[in-house]
DNA sequence: CCGGGCCGTGGAATCGTTTCCATGGAATCG
DNA sequence: CGATTCCATGGAAACGATTCCACGGCCCGG
């Protein structure tokens, strides 16, 4: 009852265990007498290649390991979706995990791929050298999504993190604002470090104040992001406008700013990094710093395949574009200061 | 320099292969020399076993497939979420696929995690008995979540799509509403077919009017969600009330209204099926039809592990709850009739 | 003091596939 | 016409782990 392998194959089409599977893996040197017995014999007996066996007796598994924050957001959602969609492409199966925003459950992942021996992977970091130590140490071909760990010679692609949030300050400040409150990501991670030196040295380039109570630390998630705009929102100067680093986190604070009858656009204005569809339905619509998210996943397999085939793809950096909308009017209202 | 097995170890901690695999799967049947030799061994080489070469040998792959139609759909995304978390808990490590709500991906979705010999398989299936065939007659355990294939054995844990709509729509003409403009799923899928059974025997019930002009058949993503927004804004005698049979749909016609002028919660009342997150911050929030997503993901995982423990567990029905927020207030402007 | 259990161990079979190698027959070339 | 090449084929090794089985040494009880 159990497996039907290629020897059932076999002996049915009245071959031996070689010829059948030359013939199912298109091996040239085959008779037509063996193709058709073979293949009638795999399809009546409904013959279905194990996997495991293949993947052990050849060095590949045609397999890549995708280890992302959180797919609950829906910006690596969309990551995820570009990535996987690419990579059928190349006919790669993407064995995807989710770190939950947490490094011990990303080194988990790490580990399994290494386990299940992926021949590529792909990953948005966190932490430091000593977490993808093992990935190095492996020699598995790697490529890093959206994140990156300094110090490792790691291909990637990443957003523009700097311009994008130097462009949002400049606009804000273009409208008047003096005081922006800024909702950080975490600085274990690549974009949480690099949006938050951009902020800074805008803020300097702009003249606008830099307060130290005017940065709230958050975790990338959108309770962090309520917490934000409430710590914000409570100060003695509070901010005029608000800039968060992530989607999730822009929806708690948004939300936060509703349930206080803060009106976005009109007593406070309101930037977020990422574009997701839902924002754009937003009353006002929200302004964006927003990026191709599909030719980041895309390119994250293009690169690597590159890294398989033995080459050492240069790095990319993915341009950012500020979609402005009813969120930052040109007419502040600011309430304070 | 290549891979390192349990060969290696062995050498180095002086014992045979027999004894390594002994002591690295804890097998009791082994002296306390033993076990520090082949664990010090294993851990300076940084042994990490073929999981391909032991799926092999035992019969578990210690995997399970996960199907869904699209993971950008928030409502998939969480769901695909809690199947992980929850898969963990059992050690198994999830392989996704996303059909992209299409028939053909999906199958050769099915037919890949067939050929990985997954231990069990959780799908939110469209199409046909055709197109599960190959899944039926493998024998795999398998669950399905929130959609259904009908006349299969096969236990489900899908939400309660029929209450669900029925109180929407009670809900709108409690409100006064007889026009209700409704944007339908894919009739391939249960759950665009219940969904849109229970909207019609619910205007029966309730009276309302039953005009097939009304009914917009969408494909479950947002573009279908505007499309239809556009069609029934257009009728001659127009809906003064929405009502959008999934997450992603809502966002599309949210958006044409929106574009559009017309106000919602003013000009038109809405609800959406399926909470998600954003659509509270919307201005006015959305009354939604919401779900426990996690349980539903949660209890898919454990429904699945009793199938492949050998039992046959009873299919479960979770319960809608509808949300009212601001998008369906009580005195409704109705725009025409 | 001897025989039966128990325990730790190593050799070898096994899982299902791919691929190397040898073989024999047909075809081609000089 | 003989020698070389080519091609389809089958046997067997290999991939890296688990596990069955046999074996020898100990301990213990009769």
């Amino acid at each position: 009852m159990r497996s039907v392998t290629i020897k059932s194959v076999a002996d049915m089409a009245g071959v031996s265990v070689a010829t059948a599977s030359r013939v199912l893996s298109g091996h040239p040197s085959t008779s037509e007498v063996a193709r058709t017995a073979v293949h009638e014999a795999a399809s009546t007996l409904g013959f279905r290649p194990n996997a495991q066996a293949r993947s052990l007796r050849k060095t590949s598994t045609q397999t890549i390991g995708l280890v992302l924050p959180d797919v609950r957001n829906p910006f690596f959602a969309d990551l995820a979706h570009a990535v996987e969609q690419r990579a059928r492409d190349f006919k790669y199966l993407t064995l995807f995990g989710n770190a939950n925003e947490d490094t011990e459950q990303q080194d988990r992942y790490f580990d399994i791929m290494l386990t299940q021996r992926v021949d590529g992977l792909i990953a948005a970091p966190q932490g430091d050298l000593a977490d993808l130590q093992a990935v190095l140490d492996s020699g598995v071909p790697t490529v890093f999504v959206d994140r990156v760990i300094p110090d490792t010679t790691v291909p990637s692609v990443t957003p523009d993190n700097a311009t994008g949030i130097q462009e949002a300050v400049r606009h804000l400040t273009g409208l008047g604002h003096r005081r922006i409150g800024y909702i950080a990501g975490p600085q274990s991670t690549s974009t949480g470090r690099e949006r938050l030196a951009a902020f800074q040295s805008a803020l300097a380039e702009t003249n606008a104040d830099d307060d130290g109570a005017l940065i709230f630390f958050g975790d990338f998630q959108s309770a962090s992001g309520a917490a934000g705009a409430r710590r914000l929102l409570e100060l003695p100067q509070p901010p005029t406008a608000l800039l968060a680093a992530d989607s999730l986190m822009s929806i708690g604070a948004v939300g936060v700013c509703n349930e206080r009858g803060v009106a976005i656009g009109k007593d406070i204005a309101f930037v977020a990094y990422d574009d997701i569809e839902a924002f754009s339905l937003i009353n006002p619509a929200l302004t964006v710093i927003a990026h191709d998210v599909n030719a980041m996943g895309s390119l994250a397999v293009d690169l690597l395949t590159q890294v398989i085939a033995g080459e050492t793809p240069e790095s990319v950096i993915l341009p950012s574009r500020l979609i402005v909308r009813g969120s930052t009017p040109s007419l502040p209202g600011g309430t304070a200061s």
